[in-house]
DNA sequence: TTAACATGCAATCTGGAGGTTGCACGTATG
DNA sequence: CATACGTGCAACCTCCAGATTGCATGTTAA
């Protein structure tokens, strides 16, 4: 199909890695992803930010697809959704499969002289 | 010895996915990772910014570790430096392993009912 | 019913990211 | 040498991400 290596990527993971590129998000996502769904309050506690922040962190998250919240009684229980997740480490297993590619030609060419 | 964003992702694994989360930088490692090290000049084509712009862009992407200009002759050339690649696909599939431990918890306790 | 809890919504503030233009400086090339 | 090329540096602009406070709404429990 597309034998152009650069635009492979043209699909856009950019924004799942702008969506993990804070610090308070990314350990959002850990927590989520190493406990159990959690609501909003508890996710709150120990990030040194206001509800409303963490929030806005969480509705930056979903946007981008790597998590859900379901409404439960007066709660809203937050958890992960990892299909976006392998989408991103795909990306990078690309770019370094690319890498590698370029890296092989080069290596030939020097040797060919 | 080792450069500034050597333990970036150790310390700040979140920085690491900032510098990927913007289209023209991720475009711009894809593009060092398909072709042979390139010159700023070379690499500003087709971006649709200036290459002061991209300039910054690479100096955003040296920070966290992920390329390295060198100096030849009038030119300075970009390359990938892949190791926070790696480590980067470490950090997400250490977010993976997590959420599947977290789900078969889960399963297990509600079988336990 | 009433009170406490969990969340949503809105207005507001601030710093920095992303971009541009203009100019200066070293380096190749005629 | 003279000139074009590749880059670095600096000032400047605009916009939005991140965070806050205050109040409104819905839900559970006493």
């Amino acid at each position: 199909m597309s034998p152009k290596g650069a635009d492979a990527l043209a699909r856009d993971p950019a924004s799942v890695f702008a969506a993990l590129g804070d610090r308070t998000r990314l350990r959002l996502v850990a927590r989520m992803a190493a406990d159990e769904p959690q609501s909003i309050s508890r996710l709150t506690a120990g990030t040194g930010v206001t509800r409303q922040a963490v929030t806005r962190h969480l509705q930056v998250l979903a946007a981008a697809g790597l998590v859900r919240g379901r409404r439960r009684g007066r709660e809203v229980v937050w958890a992960i959704e990892p299909d976006r997740l392998v989408e991103a480490r795909r990306a990078l297993d690309e770019i370094s499969a690319q890498w590698d590619r370029a890296l092989a030609r080069l290596r030939a060419h020097v040797e060919a002289e």
